[in-house]
DNA sequence: CAGAAATATTGACACTGTCAATATGGGTAA
DNA sequence: TTACCCATATTGACAGTGTCAATATTTCTG
């Protein structure tokens, strides 16, 4: 039950995630080594091979959780508000909280390459944000476009003004006076011209 | 006047960017080396210490190089267009294509870390492309908000939703039926309720 | 023409990811 | 219990990386 002391860590694999984000986020994905992350934990420089493979593998299960998290981030509390609209408010607020509060991941989470990018269990938790957000875009209303391409439409703009946004953010790009202090509930009624809001 | 053979290679900043790029888009950033590029050019592996300083500087080269040419890519046309509408899709229809043509140089004009931040060069650069995209949304209506906030959420929402889309169809995010075929210009019209365009 | 400055090379160093070979311990069936 | 298999961790090695100091070559300048 408890952990060895030297072999059979016992649950290496969450606490070598775990210092592996907290490395990624001080240092940058540039900063970011197996050996460091291992010297941390305090296992061999060899130890994660059995529970990543490589460092795209570790990477990938990283961005995997973070999915997962994203995705917790936005349903936090879906079922405290039973208004719609809140609800898709409340589950942009908690894309946006998610990105600024793991910049470095959200960046990888967006990766081409380091990425493993046809694992299941990665591919299963972006489409289940993607399910989230498409949820969100189906309560705006729209001034063109035939009925079939709203929804195609709404999931691309959305999906493109939040991630946009958040990324954005992130770098630190809106740091304009007339820019400060806006949020993302802010220029959403952009896309929502209909209501008042 | 003519390259010598050895020593003096003559443009060789130039002649190494290009090969950093292309080596950049052939195997993304993990995959890119001063190295690689060196032996690429043809130079000995310390030879762009010289001119970059470091990786971050041969990064933040490359990066600007990459604003200038999206700038490029945005006012192409501009002076062909009297029209400013079609300016302006002008400009989002160029901005898009630079990502697409560009998706790894792309992501790296975006990185926090790698880059040398306050280099007055990139800063310049990235001023130039905001001030287009400003211009850009200048041309909005909007139904919400009083006069004094429209620039600001004009050009949070625009930059944000061009660069949102950008990313996500280079990282082949919109592959669902119901996405393909949709191009910037028509989820524009989202963000302009008034028009009919 | 001489010295300075720019540019390129060489060699070295610490650090990295990855792999093969080895060692250790938990789990299971006899 | 004992014996075995397999998951897990270590060690050692290797090629490749960025960076730096020292050196060599070329161009520029006075």
């Amino acid at each position: 039950m408890a952990a060895a002391r030297n072999y059979h860590h016992g649950n290496l694999k969450e606490v070598f995630l775990k210092a592996a984000r907290d490395l990624l986020e001080r240092d940058g994905l540039g900063g970011l080594s197996l050996r460091k992350c291992a010297e941390q934990v305090g296992v061999s420089h060899a130890a994660p091979k059995n529970h990543f493979g490589n460092m795209a593998g570790l990477l990938t299960a990283m961005v995997t959780t973070g999915y997962a998290e994203l995705a917790m981030m936005m349903t936090a509390d879906a079922n405290t508000n039973a208004d719609r609209k809140r609800r898709r408010d409340q589950a942009l607020l908690g894309y946006v909280d998610f990105a600024q509060a793991n910049p470095a991941l959200y960046d990888l989470m967006f990766s081409r390459d380091r990425l493993v990018q046809d694992d299941p269990d990665l591919l299963q938790q972006i489409r289940a944000c993607f399910v989230i957000l498409a949820d969100c875009s189906a309560e705006l209303g729209w001034h063109h476009g035939s009925l079939e391409d709203k929804a195609g439409k709404g999931q691309v703009a959305i999906w493109s003004l939040v991630h946009g946004y958040a990324q954005l953010v992130t770098a630190g790009r809106f740091k304009k006076d007339n820019m400060k202090g806006l949020s993302i509930l802010d220029i959403l009624p952009i896309i929502e011209p209909d209501d008042q809001n």
